[in-house]
DNA sequence: CATGCTTGGATAGTGCCGCTACCCGACGAG
DNA sequence: CTCGTCGGGTAGCGGCACTATCCAAGCATG
């Protein structure tokens, strides 16, 4: 199919479709001559990761570059392209390390996870992009006010821990070997919106249940 | 204390303190004269909150007015106070009622509703902002091939109402009456990304257990 | 072969957002 | 009286995700 065809099926501009060509987000077409590409279904795919990624998982076009290339970066192993993708996915602000409620907040997380016995988290510690926006989270909602210790957060990583496990079940069942990099990628970025939405469509029920609707 | 002090207390600059004055995120102080003004821990306080909300929270500034615009309203009682304040927290994209996913989507949303007997969301509906971004967030992880139905969902948001549980033990285990809204609001927006990142952590543990670091 | 539309590629510009730099006149301490 | 600081207001900046415009090469039709 050529570009506009590509654009009506995606239903994204050839304009921003150009846009995602020259960064890189989308492979360039097979050049036909000097005024013609040819793109397949692959494309659309892409194209249709790109913008959820985009549109419903906000990340910024840099990093979804960074991460598509990890993604695609044929050369790594299964396991290392993944962590490299996740890696590469949007983290919030970076400590403070001026901030006092910084390092009580990595003394927290640290004790939480040994707390939970996660032992592959400890290891890799604050070098994890994600363990570094997990502390200026809880060093955030500590400098509010709010005591978030380790016993606190217990129980929620051990709901989370259930949720990952699912979430590596489904991987397992349905996505064949080849795309399994790509949907645990999509999965990471756009079921988050899903939790998200359904943490806060059960809080809604929860507080109608304990205190009505009045 | 004056704005320097303000300022210099909270790690915010002078200019952007002026910023979120002029823009209502941040009461005006009590006037003294034609060229100063005097704060309090009131000011500091909501500074700090408003800060986490757009940095850590990263809501944007005008939603952050008007979720902050509904805490602060005395008219409302407690509940249609904090409902309104969530409500206002930002969404994803709107549902785009041209693209056949979304109806498919809705259904199975309110199926999944139906199955958990979640009877305080059914009414709603799709009136909520929440509803609709958990429909886009489902009609865009389908869109791109991979099959979530309400059964699929069903045991992530039992997990979702039981850390919904836990957040509303904690508001009512220790906050003081007046402040609760604003508590609610600050977890609802700060503690997301712990659970977020609590996800993220999980997986990386589970996926080391599962299949070793390679 | 001539005409006119479409194609892909390149470049510059737009609109929004979260600040930020600068200026001004009013103070108040020494 | 002087000088530094205060607050308030305005204009501008830098980043980001596009988007509008131009261009020359093709291709389809008469």
């Amino acid at each position: 199919m050529r570009l506009a065809e590509l654009s009506e099926r995606s239903g994204v501009s050839t304009a921003t479709i150009k846009y995602y060509l020259r960064e890189g987000l989308v492979p360039p077409g097979r050049q036909v001559n000097a005024t013609t590409a040819e793109y397949d279904d692959g494309h659309l795919r892409r194209l249709r990761l790109v913008r959820a990624l985009i549109q419903v998982g906000r990340v910024p076009v840099a990093k979804a570059r960074e991460v598509l290339g990890h993604v695609d970066d044929e050369s790594l192993g299964r396991t290392i392209r993944l962590g490299a993708a996740l890696w590469a996915l949007p983290q919030g602000p970076e400590p403070d390390e001026e901030d006092p409620a910084v390092p009580a907040a990595r003394a927290e997380v640290d004790r939480l996870l040994a707390l939970l016995d996660w032992d592959a988290a400890r290891e890799v510690g604050a070098l994890s992009p994600v363990h570094r926006s997990l502390v200026v989270a809880v060093a955030t909602l500590n400098g509010l006010g709010y005591g978030w210790d380790a016993e606190r957060l217990a129980p929620y990583a051990e709901l989370m821990h259930a949720a990952a496990r699912l979430d590596l079940d489904s991987l397992e069942a349905q996505a064949s070997e080849a795309e399994r990099v790509e949907t645990a990628v999509a999965a990471a970025v756009l079921f988050e919106p899903v939790l998200r939405a359904l943490h806060r469509l059960a809080q809604e029920e929860e507080s109608a249940r304990r205190y009505g609707i009045e």
